[in-house]
DNA sequence: CGGGACAATAGG
DNA sequence: CCTATTGTCCCG
């Protein structure tokens, strides 16, 4: 009911990671209005009528349509299905820095099904086989360290959107490290990631929206994927939250795009989404923007590759390729770090008494 | 014989 | 970390 519009659009000086340099220069003059509208849909009802009037009661008499889009829990994240283009609305979730630690290993998960979603209305893997497209998880797999059942059910088609394959190990994933590095300067962060179909502009001017759908279930690809993040600093502090909502074509995005090219304002993406986040914010409290109160960088090619290097350090099998590995990193003219070259010492040692191991029988 | 489950391999 | 593809074994 109130049209008021809070901004948080005063500079604040914070001190930066060092490390993190001065390429982050932030033009977004963007403030992040919360609510610029009439009024909220609070509630699954609405009652329109303006005064009393006698129910109709035949007219529900036999039920109205349901739409499956209601919430369906899981151990670390919430979400809404849309059941006619078989992937999510919206994916809601939670990490700190303990959801982070832990064993939990992809290896052990199975993309499959969603149990609870209707078999007429569900996503299969043979849709996304040899489609040109991967499965991108909306809720990471990453984020759920702590906990192989929390993990196994992010592999949930309810949880997976048609992704290019690039995009997905990509951007996407730097994206993603970068909502994890921020467990390390926030207490809570809150994470809210989805599909879009963004009309595109004709050589007429005229608006079109149009997705690629595949598999026999005809399962909508997104132009555009989203993504809101909302951060704590302590659970109790005075200082404001921060938040920072992204669109990103679903296409391959090079190094020399940075994320605040693809920052757009809350408002915005409401609109394209005809979703409304976080309705239980306190609209009369102030929000930073997020790429204000921290860095809203990711990655660049270089750390990229030393972060993957070392993933695939740590799970090589044998000792040529544990080399090859590493020469393929010397070819690409990226010195190893200090810690990547203690996982591959590590690495060494394991395999070689591996290898004596094996010698013996 | 073909599909399912699982391990191993490959690539950014 | 994010994935896909290929090979192998088993079974109805």
């Amino acid at each position: 009911s109130s049209t008021k519009i809070f901004c948080s659009c005063e500079k604040k000086k914070y001190k930066f990671i060092s490390g993190f340099v001065s390429g982050a220069a932030v033009s977004t003059a963007t403030c992040v209005t919360l609510m610029q509208f009439y009024k909220r849909n609070s509630s699954e009802k609405i009652d329109s009528r303006n005064n009393e009037e006698p129910q109709y009661e035949e007219l529900g008499r036999y039920g109205f349509p349901l739409t499956g889009a209601e919430l369906r829990y899981y151990t670390n994240h919430t979400l809404s299905y849309d059941q006619a283009k078989r992937i999510p609305r919206w994916v809601a979730e939670h990490i700190s820095s303990a959801k982070l630690l832990g064993k939990a290993d992809r290896k052990h998960c199975k993309f499959k099904p969603d149990p609870s979603v209707p078999p007429l209305f569900t996503a299969v893997n043979e849709d996304y086989l040899h489609s040109g497209w991967s499965r991108g998880h909306m809720a990471p797999a990453g984020d759920n360290k702590y906990s192989e059942q929390s993990m196994a059910e992010t592999f949930y088609l309810s949880n997976i959107v048609p992704q290019n394959i690039e995009n997905n190990g990509g951007f996407w994933n730097r994206l993603e490290m970068y909502c994890r590095d921020l467990t390390k300067r926030f207490d809570d962060v809150w994470i809210i990631t989805g599909p879009l179909v963004l009309p595109e502009v004709g050589a007429d001017g005229s608006k079109t929206v149009s997705y690629k759908v595949i598999g026999k279930d005809d399962v909508a690809v997104p132009t555009h994927l989203y993504k809101v993040i909302l951060v704590q600093r302590k659970q109790s502090s005075s200082e404001p939250l921060a938040l920072g909502a992204f669109v990103a074509p679903n296409k391959p995005i090079s190094f020399d795009h940075p994320l605040t090219e693809y920052q757009v304002s809350l408002q915005y993406l409401e609109k394209m989404s005809g979703l409304t986040f976080f309705p239980k914010l306190d609209k009369t409290q102030p929000v930073q923007n997020l790429c204000d109160a921290d860095t809203c960088k990711l990655m660049d090619f270089q750390e990229f590759t030393l972060y993957i290097t070392g993933r695939k350090v740590s799970s090589a099998r044998t000792q040529p390729k544990l080399e090859k590995i590493m020469s393929e990193l010397k070819e690409s003219g990226i010195e190893p770090d200090d810690y990547l070259l203690r996982l591959y010492e590590e690495k060494k040692k394991e395999l070689s008494s591996k290898a004596v191991l094996e010698r013996k029988s």
